[in-house]
Formats: structure tokens, C-alpha cells, sequence
DNA sequence: ACAAAAGTGTTCGATATACACCCATGT
DNA sequence: ACATGGGTGTATATCGAACACTTTTGT
């Protein structure tokens, strides 16, 4: 064909909740351009490999994660976003269960997880991908149930409602908002408890799991209007 | 750079109302392959433009329209999807205003609208996309108020209540669809009025235009829950 | 006068919100 | 016994759904 090629990539914005706040995975870059500067990760597409995969293995490239919640965000490609050439990048968004040890990859000097909060300066044009992301990753928590991606398979039901609470900003009322999912019919209680959590203090708070397609179901209706 | 680069384009799903059907326009492809295929309207990203731009310029070559509504869906990267190498689309649907006669581009044989309740077979992957342009819209015109895109400048409640019924496929209350939208506070009523449409029969009615940026305003507030 | 389309309010049920106390456990 | 966090119900306000008649015009 005639036409130009450029080199694709995927970057990929991974969020994951450590004590009260909302992290982003970034990495520090190794090579110019930007060296030295803090970024999404992310990487080039493989000529046989689909964009959704090249994103999971850039996600397993940089921390060991097994199933996690995956969804393409947004292509960005203005013809000047990268000084080396024309990169056109696809992002995606990843919600991982837990402050799993990164690991920098082959290109990055280092790799750290920063609170959405207080985040570095960015190289290229990662700020606008990352504040989009997070727009998008609160606009879905409101209507559909990912936020379950954020915690490990089993969890309190407080657990759950502080995620909510730090991925939204704002705090929800605690009978409104059990009252809520469990209606949504995408928990499933399971029969063990957890001692509670401050120096064993407290009474002991059942566990939950939620439904696997919990998400699809749940779409379409508003979970927190 | 030492990595694989690769084709660009952007497909762009125009939708328009047609009396009382959802329409796309589809050209028929004059060169292999699938050369005489339907497919929805697109061409290769130039280099020194943005992914917008060339939607935008796309959309011009295609059919003849100032402004439109033009929106980033998503972007289709399967290895294999084109046959003549690897292909990277980057769709975007557009909302225009009327049944504009659609322009045979440089690689087309023919334009044309379809019904999107009567599709021919589509080449390439665009079946796929255009469901999920579909779907998109759809959920879009519950959720925002974009329904006037594709509607003239000037239209009476019912012309936009009809739009959104032949969108959504199915039947609304006039009263409460009424009610919701003069509520939105995203009309503006003009002092003109239309004789009846059916032979100037029945009582003229009140033409209405929309607030400019009335389409952001209402985001995240549901019009039809 | 009649046919055709525009316009207009109210009632009822469902859902969201606001709110405070008792329970189980460890020390 | 007390400190800590878990768990529960109800009353009120708001919003959506259902529903039928009057008005204005052209013929």
C-alpha cells in the first residue's frame, strides 16, 4: 500500500487502591524522549498480536497480575503527541485487585504507584490520558459494577463502600448503600468472617464474593444516582 | 524507530434519519478487496493531521455538511482484519442533519443510505462496527440530548419526539417527553410556527431550536430513564 | 362540521434520601 | 465494662409512569 504507516502503541493507565487513596501505575522513563520523566505505561503493538492482547501483556510486563479488569479508553493521535515520529496510541484502562510489587519493565528506569492526587509531571501527553481515564473510570463505577475489580476476591461489604468512597470523592450512607448492592443481586455471601480489622477489634464482618458477569448485568442500571 | 508500523484509517458511521428509518451511509467499494462490498466510508489517516481532522475530512468527501455532531467510538485492530496487511481503524460516528445526497468518494462506486433495519453484508469487520456505533447511539440519546443532531436547526416537539422513537425503537408518552425536555432547559422556543405537515392540515406547531452546547450541559443527567 | 395534529395536568406508584441505634468481638 | 467496627429499618421527598381531553387550523 501507498499509504503512510506509524507506529502504534499501548499505553495502558492502571488503577489500583492503597489504603485511602486511588494509585496509577507510572513508570520513570529510561530513554529519551522524556527521559527521566514519569509515564503511562505502555508499549508497541506486535504485528500479530490484537490490541487488547498487546495491552494485557504490557500489563503483565509491568506488574503480576492474573485476571484483571481490562477496557479500551480512547485513541489519541495528534501528529506531534510524540517527537520522535508519529506514534498513535491506543489506552486503555486497568483495575487491578492489589498493591502488587511493580516491576519496571525493559524500557523503564523504575516503576511506582502515585495517588491520583498527587501526581508528577507527565511526559508527552499523559496527563490528558490519565485525567480522562480517571473521568471515565468514575463515570462507570456510578452506573455499572467494576468496582469490585478493585478489591481481592473476598471482601466486607465496608471494604467495598470505602473503594466506592475513594474512587468517587464523597462518602455514601451505609444502609443506603448495602441496602443498594445487595438488591443489585451481585453478591454472594459467603459463610466466612474476618475478625475485625484494627488490631482485631471489633465485631467480625462477613465476607462476600460477587457474581462473575456481575458487570454486564448490572449495566444500564444506576447503581448510586 | 526499529518497530513495525502500520496502516491507519478512520471509518466514520453516519447516521441520518430518513422518514421513518434510522439510516447509515454505506458506499460500495469499486477496488479489491472486497471490491463491490458495502462498507462504511472511511480512508488512511494523512500524517500531519489529527485523528478528528481526518474524520472530519473524510465526512466532507462522503456527504455535504457544515457542522455535525462527530464522535471517537473505537478502534479495531484485529491482525487480521484487512486482508491486504495490517490495518488499524480508528471509528468514529457522526450524526448529520438530513438526507444529504450522499457523494461517491475516490474509492467508491456508489453511496448510499441504508436503513439500518435492512443492512447489506458488510465487508471487512464493519458489520461489527456499526452494531457497535448502534448501540453507542442509543445509549447516548438516552443519557444526553444529542437526539437534535439530527434534526434542522429549527424542528417542532413532535419531529424530535419521532427522532428519538425511530433511535430507540420504541413508542413515548408525549406529555412526559414533553415535560422532560422543556424541564432539561435545552430548548429555545422561536416565535415561528409550521402549518401542519400533512397537507396543512392540523393546528400549526411551535418550532424550537437548541441551546448550543445544551449537549455537554445535560451529560450524566438521564432524559429517558 | 369535521378531520388532523398540537398542546396541556394530575394521580399513583416506585425509588432515593435522610437518619440512629443495637450487636458481636477483643482487651 | 468499654472501645471498635458491623449490621439493621422506617418515614419522607422526589421522580417516573400512566393516562384523555381541549385547541387550532385547513378543507
Amino acid at each position: 500500500m501507498e499509504f503512510a504507516k506509524y507506529s502504534v502503541t499501548v499505553d495502558i493507565v492502571i488503577f489500583s487502591l492503597h489504603q485511602t487513596a486511588l494509585n496509577v501505575l507510572l513508570i520513570r522513563r529510561a530513554a529519551a524522549p522524556h527521559k527521566g520523566k514519569w509515564a503511562i505505561p505502555g508499549g508497541f503493538v506486535n504485528s500479530n498480536e490484537s490490541l487488547a492482547t498487546a495491552a494485557r501483556r504490557e500489563l503483565k510486563e509491568e506488574t503480576d497480575v492474573g485476571e484483571v479488569y481490562l477496557e479500551q479508553l480512547y485513541t489519541f493521535g495528534e501528529p506531534k503527541r510524540d517527537p520522535r515520529g508519529r506514534v498513535i496510541t491506543v489506552a486503555y484502562f486497568a483495575l487491578v485487585t492489589r498493591a502488587l510489587a511493580p516491576r519496571a519493565g525493559t524500557d523503564a528506569a523504575e516503576a511506582a504507584w502515585y495517588s491520583v492526587n498527587a501526581l508528577p509531571e507527565l511526559a508527552f501527553d499523559h496527563a490528558e490520558i490519565l485525567k480522562y481515564a480517571l473521568q471515565r473510570l468514575r463515570y462507570k463505577l456510578e452506573y455499572t459494577a467494576v468496582g469490585f475489580e478493585l478489591l481481592p476476591n473476598e471482601f466486607t461489604l465496608t471494604e467495598l463502600q470505602t473503594a466506592y468512597e475513594i474512587v468517587l470523592g464523597e462518602t455514601l450512607d451505609k444502609r443506603n448503600f448495602r441496602r443498594r448492592l445487595l438488591e443489585a443481586g451481585i453478591l454472594v455471601e459467603t459463610s466466612k468472617f474476618r475478625p475485625g480489622s484494627d488490631e482485631g477489634r471489633g465485631r467480625p464482618a462477613q465476607l462476600y464474593r460477587y457474581k462473575k458477569n456481575a458487570v454486564t448485568e448490572v449495566k444500564a442500571r444506576r447503581l448510586f444516582p
